[in-house]
DNA sequence: GAATTAATACTCGGATATACACTGTCCGAGTTCATCGGG
DNA sequence: CCCGATGAACTCGGACAGTGTATATCCGAGTATTAATTC
């Protein structure tokens, strides 16, 4: 029950895209680059957070992606379920109506105490995911200011 | 990100295991049975809540199951970390320091701000889990008594 | 009838097989921008 | 100098392979109970 790396990976890009110049896109390459992680595989992620609509972008040689909300709008869970999938971290199998005891044959409609546990655990999960935004995000960061200046001068290099 | 299907079968076990005579063993094979699920996979999780030391088995003819502590003891963490093991939910792989524009080539021992928020919601989800406890779980639990009475005697066939 | 031995039933652990998800790569289609050539 | 054609760079989507995990099964070793045997 972890979770996949993609989803790392879109939350360290949404955090640099955040600190594009309003309106410029930064390529897929770009992002793939700099934080050492195929090309190709990131893509998959950058276009799941674009199915979102976390984030846009556009074709051509000057094409890449840009937050497409404000990063005050952007949760984590946002961002983690884009790329994860919405799927409850339970998956009930109802082992319930397999019990030669049951009653009836078909289920109540409502979940066991057990799954009903189990949800609420899951959503005590996204509740603090939900509560955390880009913009907390970055407030959180303390990098050196030498890195920060660093990474500003790299970017601006590949900005369309 | 699902937890897998054992755990389910683990949380419904001990359940079960909870409403036995004192004392009293019930054997893999009949819980398998009454769950409607593959004996000798079950045997995988039950083994590793022996591990956790929160059951005890016998061998033998007489031999099977049984809570090691008290209902109240014992809580749904305790179960879901038994199955599913301890790792946490979100793994960092530091690609911070994959970073061209990085200063320094070893890490500050500090996860970053990402890295922690995730960790904050593992932490949120574990909690949840463990304010939850067996006997909690029973309580909670609202069948019909046509239904508990039933099992109850399929259990008493069974008991050793 | 009591003690000892053999048989049985069960747990436990290891080894193995299969299905599926995660990870990663490759390629083609479509789109946008830059460049080049003709008027 | 302007406009259209060509080429280049990029996103997007699908297809595919390798790896690891989850799921499931099987078998042998060890142990406790039960049955059988012996005295």
């Amino acid at each position: 029950m972890v979770l996949k790396n993609q989803v790392e990976w879109a939350l360290h890009c949404c955090s640099m895209l955040a600190g594009l110049p309003q309106g410029k896109y930064l390529a897929a390459k770009d992002l793939a680059e700099f934080h050492g992680v195929p090309k190709e595989y990131l893509g998959k992620a950058l276009q799941r957070l674009s199915a979102a609509g976390l984030v846009e972008s556009t074709l051509g040689p000057a094409g890449g992606y840009r937050l497409a909300k404000p990063v005050a709008a952007i949760t984590f869970l946002d961002i983690v379920e884009a790329v994860e999938g919405r799927r409850v971290t339970f998956a009930c199998t109802e082992i319930r109506m397999n019990s030669p005891c049951r009653v009836g044959k078909r289920g109540t409609g409502k979940p066991c105490s057990i799954a009903q546990a189990m949800y609420d655990a899951d959503e005590a999960w996204r509740s603090h995911l939900r509560s955390l935004t880009v913009e907390s995000m970055l407030a959180g960061a303390q990098l050196p200011k030498e890195q920060v200046d660093a990474t500003k001068r790299w970017v601006e290099q590949r900005l369309k």
